[in-house]
RNA sequence: GCGCCAGUAGCUCAGUUGGAUAGAGCAACGGACUUCUAAUCCGUAGGCCGAGGGUUCGAAUCCUUCCUGGCGCGCCA
């Protein structure tokens, strides 16, 4: 529809260029075409006019005057005015909106989808939480916000992987696995004396009973041994909780990578060595750093430690390489906000290796302060006080979780009170989206019963006059421009916000008039305005991995 | 000290990437169920868009200087 018109304005400006009526010859890209928030003002509204005074070097007005001559007539529009300082209004044809409706009919699932990514391969990387410990409430938005990202990116045409970057190699594994050990050798009596950098949470007891169960005990197994015995078994467990856990939030990941297979492999020598070769990296004080500030990082960072061991980010200069390597265009990140600080050096390596930084996207997620009853939680793994994801979903739903991570723009921080969110859950907002979802099928249900789906045949559109029906055709038309604007700009809380825009409408329109009335055919006409209505808010639901319930 | 993110109605947040008279949800107040589900709707009230300066036809949005809050600034992950 927008498409349509954006043509048919750009045809008329070649005209002017070519009849002489207009001479800067100014060849725009895209000409910009808003839905005006005042409706008074047309259905869309362009701007061109004030574009193009300074080339012209005539008023506005004028050179608006100019292009509405020669667009009169186009079997588009019903009206064009020229407002204000030169903007463009158009009025489209009421006939016009109505194709929608069929394409919503015809398109079913599918419409909102788009084919703007061209199947472009793009990966999306998030969670990626250490296998230390089960998720807790702070993973549960990245992990929301990652897999909603992927899926409206898919919707536009994308071909999206979901990865998982399992951190198995480092210190933090070790320390889990000297952690269990020690509750190991607890249950068989001995007296310990707990680190106070191990991990203290109970889940550990859990851990070292379970090995204790399936494995035995680890007597007379040299200690090196037993720890990373315990280890792999605890990461193998742990990764297990943390599946299910995705899973009952209906979060699946395509690929689960791990850290410890790219040293197995070699990956990482391999990239170091390139980085040394083209060189980019030098020695000082016995370790290995990478010169990261030729390319705006404000300090060089080291690869290799004094002691010989890697860093988290020589891995991940692996890791990452090796992303590109399997044929990505473009790889997404989705970190919680308190890793920003590794940007510039990831987007460092990057161009020293010869990539595009713009080809690395890094999504932060700002923290979730989890709260019960106004007083604010401790996190940590270590401090064993930590509200699992798990719990979160247990109690608030998963509808409703879901909804409030995706609620508000991930870069502003989330206040999660568990009591509100309970408390609230009544009048939550997913229920009211849903809701509107569940009214709809219950029409249906009325109308099936009154035998009114029998009568179809062509359905008249022309029936539906009143302004509040020709207003949410044209909700619906925006919708595949959402999912696509929300894609470009990885923000899904785009299609929250236009969803409880839909659902309001629908609501209000609900409130205010009948849709089975005595004649059948208003009846038919505005029971297709509803299914497309409900078609729309089911494409949108799924898109947010949110359920479309027919009753409530 | 440096860097990143934020500051919009009493509270929680949107604001179509620079457009016309700044919006919604809670909370407050007043109304609507003999009619397809009241988990709903209608109405009222609420604003110096943190502050100053700049850019232009036009700024909540862009540049700059401050103020406030959060988070970072390791041979930790």
């Amino acid at each position: 529809m927008k498409d349509q018109l954006r043509l048919a304005i750009k045809v008329s400006l070649q005209q002017c260029y070519a009849d002489k009526t207009l001479n800067s010859e100014v060849s725009l890209d895209e000409i910009q075409l808003e839905i005006p928030k005042n409706s008074e003002h047309g259905d869309f509204s362009t701007n061109l006019a004030l574009t193009l005074a300074k080339p012209e070097r005539k008023a506005p007005r004028k050179i608006a005057e100019i292009l509405v001559a020669a667009l009169q007539g186009n079997p588009l529009c019903d009206k064009i005015e020229i407002a204000g300082p030169g903007f463009i209004n158009f009025r489209l044809a009421a006939t016009c909106w109505y194709e929608i409706l069929d394409q919503i009919t015809e398109q079913g699932n599918k419409y909102g989808c788009s084919n703007i990514g061209a199947g472009t391969k793009i990966q999306v990387e998030f969670v990626s939480a250490n296998p230390t410990g089960p998720l807790h409430i702070g993973h549960g938005r990245g992990a929301v916000v990652g897999d909603t990202v992927a899926a409206v990116l898919q919707a536009a045409g994308f071909e999206v992987q979901r990865e998982y970057y399992i951190n198995d190699a480092g210190n933090q594994v070790l320390t889990l696995g000297r952690s269990i050990l020690l509750r190991l050798r607890e249950l068989q009596g001995e007296v310990v004396e707990f680190p106070e950098d191990g991990y203290q949470a109970p889940y550990v007891i859990d851990l070292a009973t379970k090995y204790r169960t399936e494995q035995g005990g680890l007597n007379g197994v040299a200690e090196a041994e037993a720890i990373e015995l315990c280890a792999r078994f605890g990461v193998a467990e742990v990764l297990k909780w943390i599946e299910v856990d995705l899973q009952a939030f209906g979060i699946h990941f395509d690929s689960w990578y791990s850290e410890k297979n790219l040293y197995d492999q070699g990956m990482v020598k391999k990239e170091l060595s390139k980085l040394k070769e083209k060189g980019l990296s030098f020695e000082m004080d016995d370790a290995l750093w990478l010169r990261t500030t030729e390319y705006g990082d404000d300090k060089d960072r080291v690869l290799i430690k004094s002691d010989g061991s890697y860093t988290y980010f020589a891995s991940d200069v692996a890791y990452h390489m090796e992303k590109f390597d399997r044929g990505f265009n473009r790889v997404i990140d989705v970190w919680g906000a308190d890793h920003h600080g590794y940007i510039p050096r990831m987007k460092a390596m990057l161009a020293g290796l010869g990539h595009s930084p713009e080809d690395l996207e890094v999504l932060l997620i700002q923290m979730v302060n989890l709260l019960r009853d106004g007083k604010p939680y401790i996190m940590g793994k270590r401090s064993g006080n930590f509200v699992t994801l798990k719990e979160v979903i247990d109690e608030v739903g998963r509808d409703a979780c879901r909804f409030f991570f995706l609620m508000r723009r991930c870069d502003s921080p989330l206040d999660f009170d568990l009591e509100l969110a309970k408390q609230q859950s009544s009048d939550n907002p997913v229920y009211y989206v849903q809701y509107a979802h569940a009214r709809i099928c219950s029409i249906n249900r009325n109308a099936a019963e009154s035998g009114l789906e029998q009568l179809s045949g062509s359905v008249d559109y022309q029936r539906l006059e009143l302004v509040e029906e020709l207003a949410l055709v044209k909700q619906l038309a925006r919708f595949p421009e959402t999912v696509a604007g929300a894609a470009l700009s990885y923000e899904p809380h785009r299609i929250v916000f236009y969803l409880q825009d839909l659902a309001a409408q629908f609501h209000s329109y609900y409130n205010r008039y009948r849709v089975l009335v005595d004649d059948p055919a208003t009846s038919r006409a505005r029971l297709a305005l509803v299914n497309a209505v409900r078609t729309v808010l089911a494409n949108a639901l799924q898109l947010l991995g949110l359920s479309a319930p027919e009753q409530m």
